[in-house]
DNA sequence: AAAAAATATTGACGCGTGTAAATTTTTTTC
DNA sequence: GAAAAAAATTTACACGCGTCAATATTTTTT
């Protein structure tokens, strides 16, 4: 048991009975050792638990064996949720991630890469801010570094791009709502911040004109990454001022529909799919908090598993073929209609 | 402009006319070098954008100027800005945090600190998670790298630990409720993981003793971080059974009351403090989410900036010291009642 | 059992920086 | 302007490990 602190792994070399080199190789490759070898040093790992110092370690290293994961905001469910399936799959690849999140700030997100830089990570799996990223510092990064993106997409960046479907999920939810009650009027922020609330208009627009309606759009003014806030605060004056042309709303984002909810059920506004209601409500992406909201939100869940794994597998390719691709390959995946109570 | 790249410190010295020591000097305090020789590196710093080899420093250095933060559970909320908060802090105090969460695992958590140990941090902010932790491996820890706890205490150990007044604030909360309608009943998992509640249910069995009344507590089962499906999920039963004893509910937090709410909600059960409503509910923490339930949460804040900071400080002061401390010094900030529409 | 193949050892150099001692240069003080 | 103090330079070694070439040993094949 832990006889004493081994120093280096010379010394640790020494006490399992083996040569330096030996041993470096074993911890780059346990299995380029013959198996008596392996087990002598697994042996002598137990009683003196030593680990080679990682500084000492990606000094001689040329890739590092560390990811890094960027994302525009932890608190937000939907990141902290994509971060942490993410980091499962870095760790079971042999990689040690690393974790920043941008608090929706474009200079910490500048920062972060900066960061990422010095650690001279084999690659990275990037979601940006979007609308507020320094296009430059990214590009520049992308240049010197492996990055996958997702969820955002910043045009003809990254060696690859992963994220969701907009154009068939927003339509898929569109046709729904049409086929179950009044055509949706589409609630967005002017000003959004990610780039995927743009498409998610395109796509409502497109979708209520297959299906022969007009589309309506009403707009939440505000900046920032506070969206349940704005969302509650131009809630109540839509609902104030009768902005929604139609009963049901469907807004760009759950945390868009949170807000919302809240703002009706101030209002005496009763929001769901049953005759008495007054309204119905929709939001997209799935937020762990959909289901406990009041009614429980009709909405469309994102593959976080997909996105992840197509992130990293999409990575982990380019590390290995240790070239960098000149076009960005792009893969979407399908939204998957989630019926609650609200719409 | 960015002439070319700068392999290494010697090679940036030359560029700026000065010696490497002199450089090594600059880069580990420039104000420890003449004004005039930290003109001419910072002039060079701009033409050749340089920066030392964090693997070749850290090498070297007896502290590496790294400081880790473990959070249980990153898409809660509370941790998640209290991580932000604290990150930000290091920046400034010239560290570079580094972040981890143990997704509510305690696997993941001593995962998370056997990294943490191979980055030879100079100190640690943990929150760890409580009744689940490992606490013979945080305990070998803190043995080894300054600690200091926050949120969760475990008794005995960490540097110093930072936490909120669970007496106070649900005594007073407690008052509230009860100086404004009906004696709260008192709402909490049956195993939580977190040991605050333990301390919550004790002051509050305290603060009825002391009004005058009958301390009445109804238990959720379930287990794990879903803490707010078990309140849902609970919630429900309770209402169904008619277990509360009161017409008046405080959670043991918030994530507790959300579910709690949503359940209340579609039982058609009208909540709030008006003359109307069949049920008033409390919750602890002002999550985020709080002001966006229905109807919003009245709570207790705590104060995120206090604790954030006070961690920080106490740590960067025992690591300035270079002594391990034999006593724990016990921080607690009270919190702040939130009247909202619930209670 | 001998030959061939696979694996381990020895010895050495390099990575980029911290750091210390001795020396030289620059700045400050009187 | 000389002496004292402060700062920079030179030189050298250390850190812990990756990696290579030459050699020795072990294992597998014939």
């Amino acid at each position: 048991m832990r006889d004493h602190r081994v120093r280096n792994m010379e010394e640790f070399a020494a006490l399992s009975g083996l040569s330096r080199p030996t041993v470096s190789k074993y911890f780059n490759d346990p299995g380029s050792v013959r198996r008596s070898t392996r087990e002598k040093i697994e042996q002598a790992l137990e009683r003196y638990d030593f680990r080679p110092n990682i500084y000492a370690v990606n000094q001689n290293r040329r890739s590092t064996k560390t990811l890094g994961i960027v994302v525009p905001f932890l608190a937000d469910p939907f990141f902290s949720e994509i971060a942490r399936t993410i980091e499962r799959m870095c760790i079971d690849a042999g990689f040690r991630p690393i974790l920043f999140g941008s608090h929706g700030d474009a200079g910490v997100e500048v920062e972060n890469l900066e960061n990422l830089r010095v650690l001279k990570p084999a690659g990275v799996l990037m979601a940006p801010l979007g609308r507020l990223s320094d296009r430059p510092t990214i590009e520049a990064f992308c240049a010197d570094v492996p990055t996958v993106l997702f969820d955002s997409r910043i045009e003809d960046l990254g060696e690859a791009f992963v994220g969701s479907n907009n154009e068939q999920s927003i339509g898929m939810i569109v046709e729904y709502l049409c086929r179950t009650g009044d055509a949706p009027t589409f609630f967005e922020m002017r000003t959004p911040a990610n780039p995927n609330a743009g498409k998610r208009r395109r796509a409502y627009e497109k979708a209520m004109a297959r299906l022969g309606f007009e589309p309506r759009i009403v707009h939440a003014e505000g900046q920032g990454w506070e969206i349940e806030e704005i969302g509650y605060r131009e809630g109540l004056r839509a609902l104030s001022d009768r902005l929604f042309a139609t009963d049901t709303v469907l807004c760009s984002n759950d945390r868009l529909a949170i807000g919302l909810l809240a703002a009706a059920y101030e209002k005496g506004v009763e929001v769901g799919r049953h005759e008495r209601c007054a309204m119905r409500v929709a939001g997209h992406d799935d937020h762990p908090y959909a289901r406990f909201t009041c009614p429980q939100l009709t909405t469309v869940a994102q593959d976080y598993e997909a996105i992840a794994e197509m992130s990293l597998t999409s990575l982990l390719d380019r590390i290995d073929r240790e070239e960098r691709s000149q076009t960005t390959s792009i893969t979407l995946f399908d939204g998957r209609l989630v019926m609650r109570e609200s719409a």
